[in-house]
DNA sequence: ATATACATCTCGAGA
DNA sequence: TCTCGAGGTGTATAT
């Protein structure tokens, strides 16, 4: 990893075309060949960058000139420097992977165990159930013979009304599941998804990921009544 | 901007839960408060940051731990270090800015002084159209009563159809525009947007920069024939 | 504060 | 290779 704070400029030409004007950044070159320069400010973001694969080109001790190039496509990423404040090479880790929980895997798969949470008596029929434009979070069935397809979302926003929306179109082109409900299942649902969801004839479900982990039976938030 | 090379380990608690095992990485604390964690490679994207505003408390000289809190909200960001390698801070500009060409805004603008590129005859009524959920990019006429919404995009996409889709249920509800057209323009459209799009009546129209740039009248294809 | 859409979105999984 | 969906998406804009 090497840092270079400097005095640069940069242009970038790609999928579109920027400049950079000349000022005081931090530029990042990571051991994969990945390229950030950083302005003092703008959260994660850099200004400039390019993802690896690439093939860079330093010119100048110390540094003049960098020039990054995509190894596939015809994006290029050209760095004037100026005045080098600061350049020191340092040996950190590749790859110490970050574990996460919470996501919405994990509650995909919290609610395929507990179906009764997105709606009262579903069962699991199976996860990530096929369609042609492809898989549904989870295909339950409920009472006797209905089926309920349910999209799994962290924040349910109008998008995945509209993302179950085409699924239970495709879905019920099958004569068998003409009848498919559509139940929206996610942890914090937009009043805007709701209104929608409910002009389309889908129900919406909060649930709770510590309720999800913490309790084997919905019924336990009947003594919150 | 203060940039500490260290091994590190991390706790983020907010949206959901991580944890970033000790190794060495690139802790980056910028100007405007926010802060990166970088391994030394996954380019553009850190392992854990936090988006300014933040209060942010350093204890131990050299550091031992950092603790970072987002102002509004209940973000936690936690950092245990074992071995400094390298902690120095530069002055760095905080926003001298990026300029871009060729987003979408320029497109838009190309295209509505050119709609004929959108489709033949088309005369621009207006720009950013408004609708009761969102405007829409180009509303033209074509014709002599037609009216045809236009959506565009750099890139067609499923969603961009979907877009367009929800505006054009709208716009039709006002009676004297119950036949408006739908048209997605767009430098690049994907197959499955195409699909989709023909499935609902939504025209498609792949536009280039280049060309919208280069030439006044459409008709200058003619001579490509 | 919420909603809406853009982004060189990035990144990963699956076909 | 392409496509699609998730993301601690971030960011700007309008309501």
């Amino acid at each position: 990893m090497r840092l270079i704070v400097a005095r640069c400029a940069a242009i970038y030409s790609g999928r579109l075309a920027t400049t950079l004007p000349m000022a005081v950044r931090l530029i990042v070159l990571k051991a994969d060949g990945s390229v950030m320069i950083h302005a003092d400010s703008g959260g994660f973001r850099p200004q400039n960058w390019m993802t690896a694969p690439t093939t860079i080109v330093v010119e100048g001790d110390p540094p003049e000139r960098i020039e990054v190039r995509k190894r596939a496509g015809s994006e290029r990423l050209e760095i004037a420097i100026e005045e080098v404040l600061a350049d020191v090479t340092h040996e950190a880790d590749v790859a110490v992977a970050l574990e996460k929980d919470g996501v919405e895997r994990d509650l995909q798969e919290l609610l395929a165990a507990q179906p009764g949470y997105c709606g009262e008596g579903f069962r699991l029929v199976r996860r990530e159930w096929p369609t042609d434009i492809g898989p549904v979070d989870l295909m339950c069935r409920e009472g006797s013979d209905g089926w309920v397809a349910v999209e799994i979302k962290r924040v349910g926003t109008i998008e995945a009304v509209e993302q179950l929306s085409r699924y239970l179109e495709r879905i019920r082109r099958d004569p068998a599941l003409g009848t498919c409900r559509g139940v929206l299942a996610a942890q914090q649902i937009k009043p805007q998804a709701r209104v929608l969801a409910q002009s389309r004839g889908i129900a919406c479900v909060e649930v709770s990921l510590e309720e999800l982990r913490g309790a084997r039976e919905p019924e336990l938030t009947l003594f919150a009544a």
